[in-house]
DNA sequence: CTGAAAGCGCTAACAT
DNA sequence: ATGTTAGCGCTTTCAG
């Protein structure tokens, strides 16, 4: 009966293996990289002998030594739903295509968010942040330290920032649901959690008061349907991000005496939710209520939801091809960019004749 | 006009901060820790150093010097769908909570994934393999290095394995299905591209296998409906995983002479596709066409497909629970735990009358 | 309670 | 081409 390993199994270090091969451990370091200036008899010989004692460096002796980890972090708020991990898809994909490992941290849930995050922050070259996860404060405290690039997030000076286009698309969307005849709006979502859903909102506010302002210049306020022609857009700042929540949101606010004709929620997830609410409350959709969402996730497809599509890969995928060029080089300017973002008109708006 | 940084701001080291507190390195590693005997007021001078400094202890030295990294790997083969998401979701949330960073790693599309995966193993103080991604050879040489845990795949001697039930709710699938009177049967995935897979495909076959061989014993054979009773099993092989893949496959395979009756698809994505083709074949589902899928996404409970939910977050958290556990102690023999999983009957698979 | 000093394992000058 | 050696920044005996 073979006893039971008692001590832990230690790893072979660089002295072992230079011993073996009757080399130095310098020669060894060098032999087992590449473009190093070695006699091929010698890589050999080293090789041979890693091999055998199974030898791998150390990360955090190299690390140490190079003064860099060839790591990089990513910071989310959260990782519910399948929007983040398209994000975070995205960005592992070019990481890893430019050998960095990469970290992952999640803020949600812990009070000690900052604490964590300048904890990331050391063990990694560079930093991808997103949304609302901690403090510009910190982000510009951290910014001073290891590049950052922030992702879906309202800029923060000197800081990278990669977004997808809210505004503009939920001005389209409103001018879409005017165009269906809708007049009484709701938001779904809290624009306070998420610069996202913030932004979201201001479009839909500003497209709604845009076509009231259109409608008073060209004087025809009265002759389409007299005084309904005022929109209003009601606020219902649910702090919930998930069905749930969206579900029970819809299903207060359908039961008051004046429910909305269109119902914009922040996200697919609010808005499946509220899909719910309305056929527990028989509501007919779009007939009765109008319902939006925003991310195109799958189940949008498979519900007629008529959502925005954003492009939650590249967003990942920009930030860590730029994580990495500034991590070469911190001096250049720093960047913004907006990815665009496409209306996906399905059923659950209203109905479109051909 | 403040001139641009030239060099990289370096961090404070543990000297500066001791040289600005007056004490030794030694008292300043001490007094930033909690638990170690230091006077209040040299504590609080050397916090106090190091808050004006902005010092944050460089990872890799302490790591160096620990002989640990303080964070866990997580290994999957793929990103793509909200199933690994909620994998790693529930693998994030235990082993932040329990200290360790999280570093994350995919084998998709990589040839070296050996080498990736070697990589990150030293990187790391325990390591979480998902499903297919590399070797069992492979994680027999990690397990020997590092605390290795399996999850949704087959056990390796000596490795942890968490896994969530295939067979046998998959038998309980197949004779569902039989009940509403279906007798041709197709699996829709590769049972060689995952361990999960495999088990659905077999646990279907037993269910079929079981359910003849019951028919032929109570010799009712003829009772019911002649010769049809011969259940008939066929296998589509696709490789892919996603919607549409399962479009694809579905599609040929309905334009067949003799089609199957019922589609179990080896996941939810697949069998949405399948739902997509079978629409577009203008077929009835389930009237023509009976499709379930696995794993339970969003998306399915939108499309009404029967399939079936596993417990995906407790999946990834008991990965990291077991982690923990078998980093600080190697010694106890591998565990192995097999997750319950549910059928969950929606209108896909055949009408249900009250 | 605090300081001195020896590593942790590797890389990168600097020699040879 | 290869060996020597000085760090990288921190933790941890071991003294005091």
């Amino acid at each position: 009966m073979a006893m039971k390993a008692l001590t832990k199994p230690r790893q072979a270090t660089i002295y072992q293996v230079a011993e073996r091969a009757g080399v130095s451990i310098a020669t060894v370091s060098r032999a087992l990289r590449e473009d190093t200036p070695v006699t091929d008899e010698t890589r050999r010989r080293v090789r041979e002998a890693a091999a055998e004692l199974q030898f791998t460096p150390s990360r955090s002796a190299r690390s140490l030594a190079e003064g860099r980890h060839a790591a990089n972090g990513i910071v989310f708020p959260d990782l519910v739903g399948p929007y983040f991990a398209e994000v975070l898809l995205g960005y592992e994909a070019v990481a890893a295509g430019l050998g960095s490992s990469v970290l992952i941290l999640t803020t949600r849930d812990r009070r000690d968010a900052a604490d964590a995050v300048r904890d990331l922050a050391r063990r990694v070259d560079g930093l991808a942040v997103h949304g609302r996860t901690v403090g510009d404060d910190l982000i510009a405290a951290l910014a001073g330290t290891v590049p950052v690039v922030l992702i879906a997030r309202d800029p923060v000076p000197g800081v990278d920032t990669v977004r997808t286009g809210n505004r503009r698309t939920a001005r389209a969307l409103a001018e879409h649901l005017l165009g269906h005849g809708h007049h009484r709006f709701a938001f779904l979502g809290d624009p306070d959690s998420s610069p996202d859903f913030a932004g979201r909102y201001a479009g839909l506010r500003d497209g709604l008061q845009a076509a009231r302002a259109n409608a008073e210049k060209q004087g025809n306020a009265g002759k389409r349907a007299g005084r309904r022609d005022d929109v209003a857009l009601h606020l219902v700042p649910e702090t919930g991000f998930d069905l749930e929540a969206g579900e029970r949101a819809a299903r207060s606010l359908l039961t008051r005496r004046n429910p909305p004709q269109a119902l914009v929620c922040a996200n697919d997830e609010l808005a499946l939710g509220a899909l719910r609410a309305a056929a527990a409350a028989g509501l007919d959709v779009p007939g009765d209520l109008a319902i939006t969402g925003w991310d195109d996730l799958l189940a949008a497809r498979f519900a007629g939801l008529t959502t925005v599509a954003q492009p939650m890969r590249s967003l990942g995928a920009t930030a860590a091809r730029w994580l990495d060029r500034r991590i070469d080089d911190p001096s250049p300017a720093a960047r913004r960019r907006v990815l665009p973002t496409r209306l996906v008109v399905r059923g659950s708006c209203g109905d479109h004749h051909l």
